[in-house]
DNA sequence: AGGATAGCCTGCGGGC
DNA sequence: TGCCCGCAGGCTATCC
């Protein structure tokens, strides 16, 4: 359920609570969630140094749903929250029962300050969809992984969107998923923004016109830009790396609202199948051909 | 080649 | 109360 606010803040977090600190420790307590390669881009076992222990963290970026946490010495970690992950940070010796225990697959000790504040990190993911990955530099990470992503959604321009949706034969629903076409949008803010633009979940990506396009592209940054400032959509597991949950999902129009009144029209919400997702939407505000 | 589909995995809520 | 089933969903592999 992370998408592309959540994720966000959990960058937020996590760089404003480890950036500058020296990871003392690496612990991969399962080994199938994590995958390496070496500078010729081969497989190998992940060892504590490729978990960047013994570096020092510089600053955490971030793609689409993804993560990068960049060490001063140039290694990097990927770190994908899959649906349930959670990246965790607590500080040594304060009272940590807050954080789960179970489902911890990874743990680093962080040292900041010359030693004096000990933080330890948690990568936790129950339903381990997500995972780590771990490169020798940011320029592979973004020629392996990141190559397969298009561009990310907060900052996504009108004429990019309009490239990416051209041709498409697909609902815009299935397009806006594609994270080779956009990364950062999840069935959530799809649902919110296509709403918000008044299109058709169901509309053939390539047939909508170039100026709902450019609709649809300043709708998808403002539902995302607004997420991120509440904190992000706390439904069930989301908590960014200091815990705190978001507020946005008392602020989704359409998403888990499926037969209650349309906020704009008053109609009621509808729900389908689209691109194998629960899609909730307003027949009424969202017209499968366009009113003008 | 692009699009549709299955499967991965756990937790929870509804129904009986 | 307890069990079972369905659902949630990001992403990859596989099929069409």
């Amino acid at each position: 359920m992370p998408e592309l606010p959540e994720v966000e803040c959990v960058r937020r977090s996590l760089q404003a609570a480890i950036s500058g600190g020296f990871v003392a420790g690496a612990t991969l307590l399962r080994r199938d969630i994590c995958e390496s390669r070496d500078a010729q881009g081969r497989l190998v076992r992940t060892r504590a140094e490729h978990l960047l222990s013994g570096s020092t963290i510089d600053r955490v970026e971030r793609l689409g749903k993804q993560l990068a946490l960049i060490a001063a010495n140039g290694r990097v970690l990927c770190v994908h929250l899959g649906m349930t992950g959670q990246l965790l940070v607590r500080r040594e010796r304060s009272g940590e029962s807050d954080v789960p225990r179970d489902h911890v697959h990874a743990r680093w000790a962080i040292r900041r300050n010359g030693g004096s504040g000990e933080a330890c990190v948690i990568f936790r993911d129950p339903r381990r969809f997500g995972g780590l990955w771990t490169f020798e530099s940011l320029d592979q990470l973004k020629r392996s992984r990141w190559r397969l992503l298009g561009p990310d959604a907060l900052t996504i321009r009108a004429e990019e969107l309009h490239e990416a949706l051209r041709d498409r034969t697909c609902s815009i629903k299935a397009a806006l998923l594609d994270q080779g076409t956009l990364a950062g949008v999840g069935n959530i803010y799809a649902d919110e923004a296509l709403f918000s633009a008044g299109i058709s979940p169901g509309m053939c990506a390539g047939r909508i016109h170039a100026e709902q396009v450019t609709t649809l592209a300043s709708h998808i940054r403002e539902t995302l830009a607004l997420a991120i400032e509440s904190g992000g959509s706390t439904l069930r597991d989301y908590r960014d790396a200091s815990g705190s949950r978001g507020t946005f999902q008392h602020r989704h129009a359409v998403y888990g609202r499926a037969g209650e009144p349309c906020l704009r029209c008053g109609g009621a919400l509808r729900r389908a199948t689209i691109a194998q997702r629960t899609t909730v939407y307003c027949p009424a505000c969202q017209p499968r051909s366009p009113n003008r």
